[in-house]
DNA sequence: ATCTGTCGTGCACATTTCGCATTAATATGG
DNA sequence: CCATATTAATGCGAAATGTGCACGACAGAT
């Protein structure tokens, strides 16, 4: 039996289908059919109940993919075992974040790391949508937002994301500088699609004595947040934004600062940039080294 | 990958040699070279060092081969899963022995454990060897003697093994019957070739007040129990056996049981028949009905 | 009821695998 | 120190295996 027969069918559970399994994978569907129905014949157990337009696992197949699927990661793991005794990291490494943070952060860094670590080939899967780590056979997620959960994850902080709100130097002489937080109703917003960008913006003063509720005119709402921080340069109104979006902007002056005195948020202040991976037993070298470049 | 070329690489680690491993399945050793080979490659490490005339198995390999076989059982185990859930105990199951064990006692009771579970296969191999349960891929054994070492097993007794000192009628009535432990001296030893045989023997009379040590003249030495039998059945002398190998004999009246009141014993007086098997998380239900079967 | 999408199979073709023979190399034994 | 025998690796031809395409059957949605 074939390793490749057992892959095929738990993505063929995951895919619910044995058409859409063939498609993410590029082949016939008879192919897919095939595979699995040689896996059922070797092991001796029906795994799928088919028919000819639906597709559900077997309380037997439920079991087996479960246990094989861990039998699986663990030949994997016996790989990584081997190969990180006898030499430099090296492997695939899977990695996924949003477009907006690969690109303005993480794209920066993945060439010295792979300066340092010529051996690992890395696979960036840069999506906006939450990917399933256990399920893509992905390595590591790099998120945004509040600690995430943390069920078999593990998540290391790299990094907190103060946010600011910003605005061009232009539009700043056209509207007039905001002297208080409250004074952004009179100007016009540049809003990011999200849930928690439609609530008020959240100010904290430094010393933590003052908080305050405010919310600009809703002027544009974009749901990526390199298309806002355009709008933002552009001169179009004031935006919220994380820090590492327009840190190299407020550095140049082509955005500026509205309120340096006051800690910002959309949701919670403690928003921050994780790192997360599957806690297994064992973390190969090449994941590990990615960590730790990242963090440093 | 294939499961096989896995399976190759374990067997060959095993036998020392591909030359070996080959002879062992059958095959021409290029293939088990070259499925080593495939693994190798596969997973980017070498497994063994090789010279022309000689195999030695990398740290990395050794690593590799250790874990990956943790995992491979863990594959079968997840099959044996599925498949118990779904139908009746079914799939190959391979038993070692004794060779006489395997004759005398075995033999009898697998017609009836075939009739009560037909699609269960069994490969009995029937060896004086004390085989290795984990290294040769078997999943049970039927071994005599005192309670084995309980390391990765679990050994459930399947019934005492008395002994007795007999002979035939037709020696007794040259030689005399003794009529204490102690005339054995002057009679003729058919002695078995172990080493626990080789000391005195030990009797016990009923009620444990009396204990003796004794040992007749050794007039024949064989390493075969059911060849030392028939030695017995022929008249030429007394021997001390276990209760199994001549029961029929008693009971026919073709041997005599010399001190029905005392327990003899070459070694320890405890000794008994065991059934012994890998203790892992999950017990097939073929080996759960093997084993439930002897009992009875 | 029609129609779309899915599963299974037959067939032709490409790819892979396997065994045999051969070569190179080394350990053993005289 | 050399001869012999055993072992690992590689070419080559044949057999087996796997893949894609085309087709038929059929279930579920509109």
């Amino acid at each position: 039996m074939d390793f490749q027969l057992l892959r095929a069918a738990l993505l063929v559970a995951r895919a619910g289908s044995f058409a859409a399994a063939a498609r993410q994978l590029g082949v016939d569907p008879s192919s897919m059919s095939r595979q699995v129905a040689a896996l059922e014949e070797a092991l001796g157990i029906l795994i799928f109940e088919r028919t000819t337009r639906r597709l559900d696992p077997t309380e037997a197949g439920r079991l087996y993919l479960d246990r094989a699927a861990s039998a699986l990661d663990a030949m994997d793991e016996a790989a990584d075992v081997a190969r990180d005794v006898m030499s430099e990291p090296s492997g695939l490494l899977r990695v996924t974040t949003s477009v907006a943070f690969g690109e303005r952060w993480l794209i920066p860094r993945v060439g010295s790391f792979h300066a340092a670590y010529p051996r690992i080939e890395l696979d960036l899967i840069l999506t906006d949508a939450v990917a399933d780590l256990a399920g893509e056979g992905i390595d590591v997620a790099l998120r945004l937002g509040p600690r995430p959960e943390t069920g078999a994850m593990v998540a290391a902080k790299l990094f907190d994301t103060p946010y600011r709100v910003v605005a061009s130097p232009d539009y700043l002489a056209r509207a007039g500088w905001p002297e208080s937080p409250a004074e952004l109703a009179r100007h016009d917003g540049l809003m990011f699609r999200l849930p928690a960008f439609r609530n008020p913006w959240h100010f904290r003063s430094a010393r933590g004595e003052e908080t305050v509720d405010a919310v600009p005119r809703r002027a544009l709402t974009i749901s990526n947040a390199l298309a806002l921080r355009r709008a933002a340069l552009t001169g179009m109104g004031v935006a919220l934004m994380a820090d590492w979006t327009i840190a190299d902007d407020l550095k140049s002056g082509e955005l500026l600062n509205l309120f340096p005195n006051y800690e910002v948020s959309a949701g919670q202040f403690d928003s921050a940039a994780w790192i997360v991976y599957l806690s297994k037993a064992y973390v190969p070298m090449r994941l590990r080294a990615f960590i730790d470049h990242l963090k440093a």
